[in-house]
DNA sequence: CACTCTACTTACCGATCGGTAAGTCGTCAA
DNA sequence: TTGACGACTTACCGATCGGTAAGTAGAGTG
């Protein structure tokens, strides 16, 4: 059995390094909000590092899992895909520490690569370009295109997923509600768009 | 006159606080970076805090400049925003320490926001717009409308720009290259769906 | 009862953090 | 010649960082 406590220190850990990465996020800090000292993180996972390490490893369980689970739906191919990347946005808030913690990452790469292992997010676009390939007129496209067009959806979803405090900030609740509203229709539009749009046949 | 010094800590700190974060750079770091100790960066800017704010507004200054220069070109609106949003995305490797810097903004803006009384970002997103109300079919797009599409499309540039060193560690230098050939047309591609598809007419 | 294991604790370590205080040194003006 | 000023320096501060060492308390096992 996986200890109560360590799930625990894996959720708050989450949370902390979403909103202050890894730098800002201190393990003291983390046992603390748990009520316990820095020195039973360090008993249940070794180092921050590993923490860190483990927290990824969940978020990239989990956005897996999250496609699998899409993918058993019926349909066609195209509606599934377009439903499974509508519902990564309409989503956001249940998943906003892993969007914001994903982001980091992609930031931080630059440093950490030389250490890095592990490319958590592999997996993950793999399975949406997979998914992306089963789309009639994208079955032949080439790796680069499919993977292009993936990574231009979830970026705009991505993007705004992690703006929400900034918007509210700047342009004020009620135009952030507004902004909320129509942004779903528009993100439907442009999915299909680029469905509708695939690469020349190679060859 | 503006002294040198001071232009160099802001460009070495530009650099420092895109790679590492704000916490994760550290003013001596950005000294020694220049042969100098911490107590001359304080002397010069009187705080961290206070070079990051600066830092920033440079951003803001240089994200704005590039918009009134490709405002000035003629063509139709269209093309003009068209061309404006893909040169974004072609010049990202110039400004790639501006758009980190922009991103991780982004994501510490919540923990941030208390404090923060400028919103660097907002005259550009304003801009941006702006632009697009120029677009036929946008005149009389709400303001939400409007910047749902901007936001979607630069999501899109951004969300790519930062991932450079992922992707290439992720699939390799041949694949990205091939991601980064291809990715412009698809954008353009994008950019010309959402033009072409205005919203309803309010009221 | 003695032993071990897990789950923690207190006490401490050296390093580094941002920042202050008090100079030093060269330049330029009166 | 003096005095002020800008551009730095060395020396230092308390706080906090991640991590180590050496325990302690309680449960389970022989």
């Amino acid at each position: 059995m996986v200890s109560n406590t360590r799930m625990r220190f894996l959720e708050v850990a989450t949370r902390h390094f979403a909103e202050n990465g890894f730098d800002g996020a201190s393990i003291a800090a983390i046992a603390r909000a748990l009520g316990l000292t820095k020195q039973a993180l360090i008993h249940h996972f070794g180092s921050k590092e590993k923490l860190y390490g483990e927290v990824l490893q969940q978020i990239s369980d989990r956005l897996l899992s999250q496609i699998i689970q899409a993918n058993v739906g019926a349909d066609d191919p195209a509606t599934r895909l377009e439903d499974l990347l509508l519902s990564l946005h309409e989503d956001r808030d249940g998943r906003a520490d892993d969007t914001r913690l994903v982001l980091r990452e992609l930031l931080d790469n630059k440093r950490r690569a030389e250490r890095a292992t592990n490319w958590y997010l592999k997996p993950y676009l793999d399975a949406l370009t997979t998914l992306m390939r089963q789309v009639p007129g994208w079955e032949t496209a080439r790796d680069a295109e499919a993977l292009a067009a993936v990574y231009q959806i979830i970026g705009a979803i991505y993007f705004f997923a992690i703006s929400e405090p900034t918007l509210v900030r700047m342009f004020g609740e009620r135009a952030y509600d507004r902004l909320e509203t129509t942004y779903p229709a528009r993100l439907r539009a442009l999915i299909r768009a680029c469905l509708r749009n695939p690469p020349a046949a190679p060859g």
